[in-house]
DNA sequence: TATACAAAATGAAACGTTTCATTCTGTGAA
DNA sequence: TTCACAGAATGAAACGTTTCATTTTGTATA
């Protein structure tokens, strides 16, 4: 019959015959003689001891948790996030409160809140609704991609329009010259609009004309490329492009299933490269969806939390841009991909 | 200039003109005098108060956390599960502690005494090793699929059983007559062991001879795989067998990716129906990556926070069981998918 | 052996709640 | 007007830590 309270630095203190401060200074590593460090050591073996949370917090006012804000974790770019930003916190011995907010505005909002109440030592949120008015002054925040008119807060991204770049340059290279984009975006601004800005910029200078669609997201965004897809049959059947930058993964499946499903061979008649790097299961390196400009995701993890746990005394770059890679999916003539 | 510390209880009763316990009924929701009521909601609006919940949990003794352990996020299953945990808590007031241990028993073990340490209300565990014995008896607990030997845990889990016996007969109305089952399994027992039993079962009933892969998981599946298939090619070509029931989807998609490279026509000339029915983005019903028993994730995870958080009088069942359910995801000649 | 001083140990106070035994208030009956 | 009593309000104590001003211990020197 053990007793059916938990055991506190009191109990601990008594039975090593210590004073309560020495069992306090052996729990946080302070100096303390090696003789009574190891009675409170013994003691708090023996008596199975375990600080207790609350108590240090309410003297401390730290919680070593931090949330992350985030739509959800079934979206395969932000399961990844997630699991990197879980890591990350992990290595420094701070915990996670994951807060899906669905993208709704209240439920974003109402996690800021909690957060704050609870009294988490940080945030990094990737939200959809402009949450910058409702940030808490005095909470650590990194935010991912998302732009805030009206307040500073530092900001992690990829950087979006080399990216862009990129995805033209990489289409070039592997023998296209009718490179289209498509996205369907969201309303709420962000880094990654610059994408657009990045194909536009390639276009210009290489001599190229542009050429995409771009609507605000929706659930019809099939019909939308099969109408794009048909206006560019030329009369032989053929497509007047032969390239497709997408402003995501999820879209450049999309209309990679679509074009298979007329007939068009890929990446023979067209290459498709997406953004994101967004993995079919997530364990491994090389199960891309379709060829893609990836986000380095770990990094900007890490990121984020570096920025987040880094001293008061620093301050933090206001909008911090790590390189996007392209990688072979399957979905381009990559040479490298055939070695 | 507002003051610099965060204001407490006293400050609102000094505010307000009422005492601390006062403040605490309000804010607790015990009755009060409307007129006292009234002063302390301005009072508490108008210095913007919010409970210190460290003080709070110190006297209670309660969090309002549950951690849930899982491998990680980026497996589409655990995110959606994932996902789903995180909405059945939200809808209690409960938040999520999200711990992901890679299936290294090192760190399940850790994050279980993390856990204890900080003093969750519970925790609901989707863990790879024996974490049986580590568990904290004063802890409440909820797992899922696993099973513990020596320790009598309440699990959650699809009918597995069933599910195979339904794979199995999906099949044959869809017109197989020799279909096949491969697992590449875990070496830690639990309720998913079952499709095979059910897969066994239903071809005794059926009068069909099973035949298999049944591998411990390694990262030589593949060569297994295409092992499997040279032997059961007949002289002109044709293959011996014209059904898969693989143990998981993630295998049977990379069995179906597999045929299709070997020129095998699916569902035509093989038919595939895996398990678990994850999906590729996550964000809609019918993106299945093959045709798929499916485990009903939602009503696992609401089940595992329903039994988590049931009254400590009520005894919950050691073993709840949901049912699988099939769903079309192209790899199969269904009819009903042809509407 | 006596003294001085640094190092170590001590334990009371404080953190912001909840709880509960006590006091106060207001109303209706006498 | 006084008394009884229920209901409301009060505020001290307690929760289990950390902190820090004070005391004790141990060592080196005279």
């Amino acid at each position: 019959m053990t007793s059916r309270k938990a055991p506190t630095m009191k109990d601990v203190a008594k039975e090593a015959g210590v004073a309560l401060g020495t069992v306090s200074k052996v729990i946080n590593g302070i100096p303390v003689s090696e003789k009574n460090r190891l009675k409170v050591e013994a003691a708090i073996r023996a008596l199975n001891y375990e600080v207790n949370t609350y108590a240090r917090g309410l003297k401390t006012q730290k919680s070593n948790l931090v949330a992350l804000i985030i739509p959800n974790t079934t979206n395969p770019f932000f399961a990844a996030f997630t699991d990197h930003i879980e890591a990350a916190l992990y290595k420094r011995g701070l915990r996670l409160l994951l807060c899906c907010a669905d993208g709704i505005p209240q439920k974003e909002i109402d996690y800021l809140n909690m957060a704050a109440n609870n009294k988490v030592d940080g945030i990094i949120a990737l939200t959809y609704s402009d949450i910058g008015k409702f940030i808490p002054p005095s909470l650590p925040i990194v935010v991912f991609d998302r732009f805030f008119e009206n307040r500073v807060i530092p900001r992690v991204a990829s950087d979006n329009f080399s990216g862009g770049c990129l995805a033209v340059e990489k289409l070039l290279e592997f023998g296209c010259r009718h490179p289209i984009y498509i996205r369907f975006h969201s309303v709420f601004p962000g880094e990654s609009d610059k994408r657009r800005d990045g194909y536009l910029y390639a276009c210009e200078k290489y001599g190229l004309t542009p050429d995409y669609i771009d609507e605000v997201d929706t659930d019809d965004a099939l019909s939308i490329m099969k109408d794009f897809i048909r206006k560019h049959r030329r009369p032989d059947n053929s497509l007047t492009f032969d390239g497709v930058f997408s402003h995501t993964d999820y879209h450049g499946y999309m209309f990679y299933q679509l074009l298979l499903s007329e007939g068009v061979r890929v990446p023979q008649d067209v290459q498709i490269i997406g953004f994101d790097g967004i993995r079919k299961f997530g364990n491994r390196q090389d199960d891309l969806f379709i060829s893609s400009i990836c986000q380095p995701v770990e990094q900007l993890a890490e990121k984020c939390v570096e920025i987040l746990t880094s001293e008061d005394s620093v301050t933090p770059p206001s909008l911090t841009l790590l390189p996007a890679y392209y990688q072979y999916g399957g979905t381009t003539r990559d040479p490298a991909a055939l070695r």
